[in-house]
DNA sequence: AATTAAGGTCAACCATGTTGACTTAATTAT
DNA sequence: ATAATTAAGTCAACATGGTTGACCTTAATT
């Protein structure tokens, strides 16, 4: 439980700053869907596969229990959507050769170039916000919002606070 | 148009690094929307019902069109989730004396009970997201999902870095 | 008096999520 | 070798919350 109006350093704790943030992320997850959304519908396509376009262009080789991992959803609803992108040619499966019970997934060269569009519509977006923002303002938005992630998943997001990092 | 690989100051516009910007938008609000879903489904109530108890109650007296501005649904969809708001009780409406077309919407009692046990679950995810990165880290969240956010709604989100300012 | 604005309503449809039951094939454990 | 487990697929029924389109009422504005 956190106390929300008697903690001592509580500046930036109160609830209207903490209803910014709820109304911030809000709106920014509105808006940040918006323009792929208008591409997809050209493609007959929705939301939820751009997210698994999305993904399996991230991770090639993806499995599906992998998939449903990031996504949180059921294997029947993913199942919909995956085989309408694969029976379209948007991604490729092939068995794993090391168990051939998972089958790994890739983008075609259609899933690419579509990844390619819908996606940089939005990194467009972020990437005026950051430069809006500043560097500094950058890494607080990095901080804050990994903290808003459940704690198994922020391993996910990769670290780019380490990408000079010599294990790498 | 942004280039993504010539600019010169570029050092934090890599693809990279706006792919984590994505993800963490994408992990982010997944995990703030599950706490309120399960105690939606306590009440029999969806994540569209949250939205709308959220914005009433946030801004009490709000009218059907403003709402619908916000929330960027037809006013069938609202509709139905609404008036079941409405016919049990946890939202009222009355006419608006200056305007009697105009409804203005209030949280009830009830209302206002659901509301903060929803939000206080986001309220507390928000508070030690904040607390955990610090008050300059959560200067620049707010500064870059401002800048995710479509200019035209900027004006939405209630600016707190003005809650000193004399003009207030 | 005519037009506009706010809101309501009916119907059909669609996208994407759910649960539950069951199957097949491949790998791993006993 | 057999049994158990894992990864994936499939069928069906249903829920939620979006959409479009057509049309209506009431109140305010011109």
């Amino acid at each position: 439980m956190v106390d929300l109006n008697s903690s001592p350093n509580s500046e930036f704790l109160r609830e209207e700053d903490l209803r910014q943030g709820i109304e911030l992320l809000f709106y920014a997850y509105r808006d940040f869907t918006g323009e792929p959304d208008a591409i997809l519908d050209k493609y007959g396509l929705g939301r939820a596969h751009h997210r698994v376009i999305y993904f399996v262009g991230r991770n090639p080789g993806i499995t599906i229990t992998e998939l449903l991992e990031i996504l949180r959803i059921t294997k029947q609803s993913l199942s919909r959507v995956l085989g309408h992108l694969l029976e379209t040619d948007f991604i490729n499966q092939r068995a794993d050769p090391a168990d051939r019970r998972r089958k790994q997934l890739t983008l075609s060269g259609k899933g690419k170039s579509l990844e390619h569009e819908l996606t940089s519509t939005q990194m467009e977006r972020f990437a005026r916000a950051y430069r809006d923002a500043g560097a500094e303002a950058v890494e607080g938005f990095r901080r804050v919002l990994i903290g808003i992630v459940e704690p198994e998943d922020r391993a996910r997001v990769r670290p780019t606070t380490m990408r000079n990092d010599k294990r790498r």
